[in-house]
DNA sequence: GTAAAAAATGTAAACGTTTTTATTTTCAAT
DNA sequence: ATTGAAAATAAAAACGTTTACATTTTTTAC
């Protein structure tokens, strides 16, 4: 009631109130250790008396950080970022840092516009989704690089940067080998999009999975893109062939969602007729009919893991590369069982 | 090559260069017109030559704002937020703003967290998606309010806030009308959260849309909490009761597809047997079987509202009072039929 | 009780901008 | 040429902190 839209008080008001410096009403707040503890508590009640709280950006200013970290991916719409980004939230906010996210739609013009607010300095660190480090804009060079950073889910080309991720051949192993512990024999992968490392490590641990098999001939890849529908003409393309699999080893779930719609629709039963496992274990796995059998990713976990070493590291402003593949667990539910022999020979 | 980790160019280095003063090269960074045109190209080549970049920690010190907005939410993992989130982004991104996410889990220690940063003045605005405006730390009432706020998608008790959501008591009505176009009297309407704002609202438009129909008596509410696993168990409430109804309003998709998991397992076909609607149309609505019909909410564009609202306001700090109540599209896909009064009289 | 050492506090310089106010330059009109 | 106004530039203050350095106060040891 005394002032009405006073302005918030200053460091300054408080050192009035108190009767001392601001140095002492900073080293207070900072190292109450080696502040007296009678001017202590005298700056205590005057922070009390004037709702005192540090103007951030001054500190930032003066200590030359901004205790941000930008989060980048490519959509926000993919089903494993809002898994990884409570993780990264609730670390940073433990930590005290705030969470700037950027979406890059894979367009380069707003790639570069985030480059911008990395290149200013806006941001202590870089949490990167994408799987590449944005475009270095060359005249730039001189000084402003970005700053640390760790990669998560996507593996990235740059072999000098910390990732944090699953282990995507064993998991994809640990697929595969469910299914022929089921006892099939032909089993699809259902790729992701052309020329996506992820997908390239999940054929590779079903390559791994086949090789202990008894018969090679059955590895056989279909190209898809990782989305259902993706999944859904996977299986018209297949359906061209003679001799069918039993089994569909997809991609990601999307991609598992979209062929047991089109196995569906062609009137198969999922799990009878076909067994079709996924990747990813995203929120609506269990929700689809059948519920879907898949490898779970420790969304939350990676994001907290890799906040951690960001922030763990950050005042040094380098990261010592260290990666984290976390592996992934196999979640059975109903859409694999045992192939029916009979059916197709 | 020249100097290793050389430190930013500062304002004060292009001067030097380019023979001026620094009030110099901020003016002809910010107004243009009121520097000659030589010095202007003598400062936009020093600017080329430094690699200059305006810091803006000391911006934001200097012209007390932060160019940040807060976006706080109870779950990231909500259906609901990627998209409306989208929409945030990208005119925040426009317009030069960043965006510091928040989740309170529901929890009021995080919930003061976040206080805190917004009390601060870390922060420029704030969008809600939480329905209920922060704790007021009561001794904190001096000075330090909240920021110019937008409540975006949950509707917010206190009238003096700016709010952007869909119609919720129309689109229902739409929703609603359309299983009564197709024939169906009977219809119940499986809620969400008790107390839930939006919960009430949706079965305000369904008890409308009932109310211009020949008979009340079957208006039918029952209670579940907006999970699919509460659509599951509103469902086996219901089939204690002898007389049943043929079609199922839903308080959302979540549900919606749990009501619809739940009639399937006990044999029924949707939409044969039994018509189910949703709300929201979630990402996966179009993947479930059968592909959902429910109502749309544009959250993108919700989002893009909200965002635009708030940033138009921010120069005066407050946000003229104004609310967006957009309409929801009916979207009809494969979970609604006429009903089959031949089989349960 | 005093000197030296240690502890506590104060002073002032940064951090990098924007902007108000003061000064210089330009230019038109006499 | 000289004046006065207008335009362009410069100087300096302010934004709110942290911290190196200088100073004062307290404590310790004799």
């Amino acid at each position: 009631m005394e002032k009405i839209t006073k302005k918030p008080a200053t460091i300054e008001d408080v050192a009035k109130i108190a009767g001392v410096s601001i140095a002492t009403v900073s080293r207070a707040l900072h190292f109450p250790e080696k502040v007296t503890q009678s001017t202590r508590k005298k700056i205590t009640s005057a922070i009390a008396r004037t709702g005192y709280r540090a103007n951030p950006m001054a500190q930032n200013l003066r200590m030359q950080r901004s205790k941000m970290v930008m989060v980048l991916t490519n959509s926000i719409s993919d089903p494993n970022f809002p898994g990884i980004l409570t993780g990264l939230e609730k670390i940073a906010n433990q930590r005290g840092y705030g969470l700037l996210i950027g979406a890059t739609e894979g367009k380069a013009n707003l790639e570069e516009n985030y480059m911008r607010f990395l290149a200013s300095g806006m941001t202590d660190g870089l949490i990167l989704l994408t799987g590449s480090i944005p475009i270095q804009d060359v005249e730039q060079d001189r000084g402003n690089r970005l700053p640390p950073l760790v990669s998560v889910s996507q593996p990235i080309e740059h072999t000098d940067v910390s990732y944090v991720g699953i282990d995507n051949i064993n998991a994809s192993k640990l697929a595969v080998e469910y299914l022929l512990s089921l006892g099939h024999k032909r089993i699809v992968y259902i790729s992701g999009p052309q020329g996506d490392a992820v997908s390239e490590l999940r054929h590779q641990g079903y390559c791994a999975a086949l090789a202990n098999s008894f018969d090679e001939s059955y590895v056989w890849k279909v190209n898809a893109n990782g989305t259902s529908e993706g999944g859904r003409s996977a299986i018209e393309q297949l359906f061209i062939k003679d001799k069918l699999p039993t089994a569909f080893f997809c991609y990601n779930d999307d991609t598992a969602i979209g062929a047991i719609s089109a196995l569906q629709s062609r009137g198969f039963n999922v799990p009878k007729d076909f067994s079709v496992i996924g990747f990813d274990d995203i929120p609506f796995a269990n929700n689809v009919t059948p519920a879907l059998t898949t490898i779970r990713q420790p969304r939350r976990q990676m994001g907290e893991i890799a906040m951690n070493h960001l922030l763990d590291n950050l005042p040094d402003r380098s990261i010592p590369i260290e990666s984290a593949l976390l592996h992934g667990d196999l979640i059975v539910r109903d859409s694999c069982t045992t192939p029916d022999h009979s059916k197709f020979k």
